[in-house]
RNA sequence: GGCGCGAUGGCAGAGUGGUUAUGCAGCGGCCUGCAAAGCCGUGGACGUCGGUUCGAUUCCGGCUCGCGCCUCCA
């Protein structure tokens, strides 16, 4: 039985789908203007990771994750780069499919751009406005009146007067509350013609919050059971999402939110603004894209992680540990769900995703694995971790990734030293170990012959 | 200032009202020509002050410290 920590009840909950057996999910994608850092990384990797445990449970999922492809900073950075906003996005959205693939995230059901849903949009703002929730400011910009929507600041746990005490003097043209958002923004004349859409309220662009409310409404319905996203999102993204989506339909708009913790640098939050991020680009030239998975899955979704290099190589050996397990087995992955490991392992899953927990059953099955040699343990071993993206390679490729030195080069410099040994010349013997460990190949002598990895 | 989250052994990181997390690193042993890998064993922990309890790292409260949100942000 899966529960799930509810962000809107702050609390540990049975899941129970809308329809039995099926599962509707989105989860707040990128706004493509740069690389993708590590912290949308572990956004990516746990919604992945949350998917292939519903449908482990036996679920049908529809996840939705979608692209903020028209906003403020994809404008301002188009502009500098001299390049249309197309041209721009097109180009991020590659890269983020391949950062994506790397890390052995599975493509989502949907991946709505927000251009294709403008209208979607407009309509959405339609119903605000009949509905009382919409009015158009002084500035022509559309807004959304907070006040009038009761339970505005549940997700969040913020009530407006806390919101209002809090904020920080902010100059709000037009708005008839500081705390108001915008719908629809009112077509500058220096933007470019890209960024305009016609509309009811004249020409312009929808808000960032607004996008969301539609593109998860039209792929999933009004009605849905799992939202997810980054904590940050929260507020004011998320409740201003459940203002919307229920303000136009009057029904409730999600079951489950789920928010994932932040990747750390130095226990700072990892962000654009800060300055401190890594992309996930540059981590995967340092090291292998399973070794980043395996890292980020290690720590509860919920909790921080920090990003450091020790980290990085502390995952890199844990995981070699789990492949090394895994060597001369060709097994097709097979679980049985009786067997104790395994169930150990959907207990763990069940409880709110406790990946750190399922990973501690791998090496629990690891270390059984070296003891017994059995290979229903090697595909139990290896159709678990496949359920959270890992262990899917063959082991002598994991563990020889990155050699410096040829297959051809070291296997003739292990023959010779085969010669040596068989001479008895152990002095050799060392000596072309040696060389080969300076080069960061690591040879094991085994009853049928040496075998390496590299270090 | 308001709201929220957290504080676990050298590092990372789960969990539990009384009994082993797990991984990396360390130490001892087995194996090995010696190693490596693996196996066996082992030391070392629950921020602080109170309370509840037969018993608390685990529940409750104060404090301290850290982080986040309150502004675009995954």
């Amino acid at each position: 039985m899966l529960k799930i920590y509810n962000s809107l009840t702050r609390s540990l909950e049975v899941f129970t789908p809308i329809e039995p057996g099926r599962v509707r999910m989105y989860v707040c994608g990128m706004t493509v203007y740069d690389y993708c850092h590590l912290g949308h990384g572990r956004v990516m990797v746990v919604f992945d990771m949350v998917k292939r445990w519903l449908e482990a449970s036996g679920y049908r999922v529809t996840y939705v994750r979608n692209i903020t492809d028209i906003d403020d900073k994809i404008i301002k950075r188009a502009q500098e780069n001299g390049e249309s906003i197309k041209k721009l996005t097109d180009r991020f959205i590659a890269a983020m499919h391949e950062d994506a693939a790397a890390l052995g995230v599975l493509p989502p059901d949907h991946e709505p751009r927000a251009t294709a849903y403008v209208d979607k949009m407009q309509e959405l703002i339609a119903r605000l406005e009949k509905n009382g929730y919409a009015y158009v400011a002084a500035n022509h910009d559309v807004c959304y009146a907070v006040r009038k929507f009761p339970r505005y600041g549940r997700l969040s746990g913020k009530s407006l007067e806390d919101l209002r005490a809090g904020s920080r003097v902010e100059i709000a043209e037009g708005k008839q509350d500081p705390l108001d958002f915008v719908l629809w923004k009112h077509a500058k004349a220096e933007e470019p013609d890209e960024v305009k859409w016609d509309s009811p309220w004249g020409p312009g662009r929808p808000g960032w919050h607004i996008e969301c409310s539609a593109m998860s409404q039209a792929l999933l319905g009004e009605h849905f059971d799992i939202h997810g996203g980054g904590q940050d999102l929260q507020f004011p993204h998320h409740e201003n999402e459940i203002a919307q989506s229920e303000g136009a339909s009057n029904k409730p708009f999600v079951n489950y939110w789920m928010h994932n913790g932040f990747v750390r640098v130095d226990d700072e939050k990892m962000s654009k603004s800060l300055g401190n991020f890594f992309t996930i680009r540059d981590v995967l030239k340092r090291y292998d894209a399973e070794v980043v998975r395996f890292f980020i899955l290690r720590a509860h979704y919920r909790s921080p992680l920090n990003y450091s290099d020790a980290h990085l190589e502390d995952a890199k050996a844990a995981l070699a540990r789990l492949y090394t397990a895994l060597k001369g087995f060709e097994a097709t992955p097979a679980i049985d769900w009786d067997e104790a490991h395994a169930r150990r392992f959907k207990e763990a899953m069940d409880d709110d995703f406790n990946t750190p927990e399922a990973i501690a059953v791998l090496f629990d099955l690891a270390n059984a694995l070296n003891r017994s040699k059995d290979p229903q343990l090697a595909a139990e071993l290896q159709g678990l971790g496949g359920i959270l993206g890992l262990l899917q390679r063959d082991s002598r490729q994991f563990l020889q990734a990155g050699a410096s030195l040829s297959e051809a080069d070291i296997m003739a410099r292990i023959a010779a030293r085969t010669q040596a040994k068989k001479a008895k010349n152990w002095a050799e013997a060392d000596r072309i170990r040696e060389e080969l460990k300076a080069a960061g190949i690591v040879l094991e002598d085994t009853p049928t012959g040496t075998t390496w990895r590299r270090a």
